[in-house]
DNA sequence: TGACGATGTATCGGGCCGATACATCGTGCG
DNA sequence: CGCACGATGTATCGGCCCGATACATCGTCA
């Protein structure tokens, strides 16, 4: 793909879990992975056989090396704090289907307790503070409560799902070099 | 405050909206809102009275100036497209008691458009490109159109009680110079 | 007495965003 | 027919914010 439809593709693939990338880090991170080696960059694409009439506009085509899908992969499978932040645990788990069983058991699991955490923190401030803060804050606080409390619910059901062998997606995921399809 | 006590005052009213300030925030903003003079400092507490026995760490009291609580009065009724994002619209509320309702109104129905918007996106998506995304790709914007609709019939509910005056704050803010004390 | 965690102020590098610039393409409207 | 407008496309810049780090004090518990 080239970076515009990269982005366009991301900011679906992602849906509500953050905006789309901002140009700003798109082309930089894109030339940034290309002096890495994990992406490689062609002017044009292969199917644009037949000269152009006018001057073309400037459009880089990118394809990920060999190189990068095993760095991918790793990124995919290493779970650390930041990987269960609703950022990283978003993007992590819009990619599930790329990694295998137990790396999704450990990341639903991971995030699962830092929810729990939040939970908690959540039910420490409207038992202990409840007379200390104004009515508008507490119904925030309600409202994150109760978003956390369906999260694990979600969260569980995941999991049981992964444990059962009802995952959405087998154990081995699929090598699959066509883009704009991510399961055939 | 001091800075320190702040953030942590800021962590338990933002709730679940955002993370801790952080210091490499905290500080220097601190120190631009008091090069704008919205807000003073002093070097120790009124309330330290007896002189310290061994040299006192350096701990820095602000107070908000005359000035400081117009601009805040300002930031508060102030409503542009980034009023209605998560971050933005999270702070907004959390000092929902400091406005009228009118402001209080405003505020909610642009906040319920766009969610309103992020919610077609995500039923566009599910119709459209269903067959194109892998089942966990859909998973998460069936969990995110989940989210939104119940964020939708949560603002409902707030602005009928608004229109209806059964909110939870009076027309008129309470003046409440006190700290750690919202409403008393 | 000494370790440890909470309290407290402060800075630095790096990453990301919003705004902006510039150019082409397709479409619809007068 | 021309032209405006929005979508497509690449690129850069300033500024804000975060994570990491440094340094120091305080209370507590072993």
């Amino acid at each position: 793909m080239h970076g515009y439809e990269l982005r366009k593709e991301l900011a679906t693939k992602l849906g509500t879990i953050r905006a789309a990338i901002s140009y700003g880090t798109l082309y930089p991170t894109l030339k940034r992975l290309q002096t890495a080696g994990w992406i490689g960059a062609a002017e044009t694409p292969d199917s644009e056989i037949i000269p152009p009439l006018t001057s073309r506009r400037g459009r880089v085509v990118y394809k990920i090396t060999a190189e990068g899908k095993e760095r991918f992969a790793d990124l995919l499978a290493q779970a650390g704090p930041e990987t269960y932040d609703d950022a990283g645990f978003g993007v992590h788990f819009a990619f599930f289907s790329r990694t295998d069983r137990a790396t999704r058991l450990r990341i639903l699991e991971g995030r699962r307790r830092r929810i729990e955490e939040r939970r908690e923190g959540l039910r420490d401030v409207l038992a202990r503070a409840s007379d200390r803060l104004d009515a508008y804050t507490l119904e925030l606080q309600r409202h994150g409560l109760d978003a956390c409390e369906r999260e694990v619910r979600w969260l569980e059901e995941l999991i049981t799902n992964e444990r059962s062998g009802r995952s959405p997606a087998g154990d081995t995921p699929p090598e699959d070099p066509r883009p704009h399809q991510d399961r055939p």
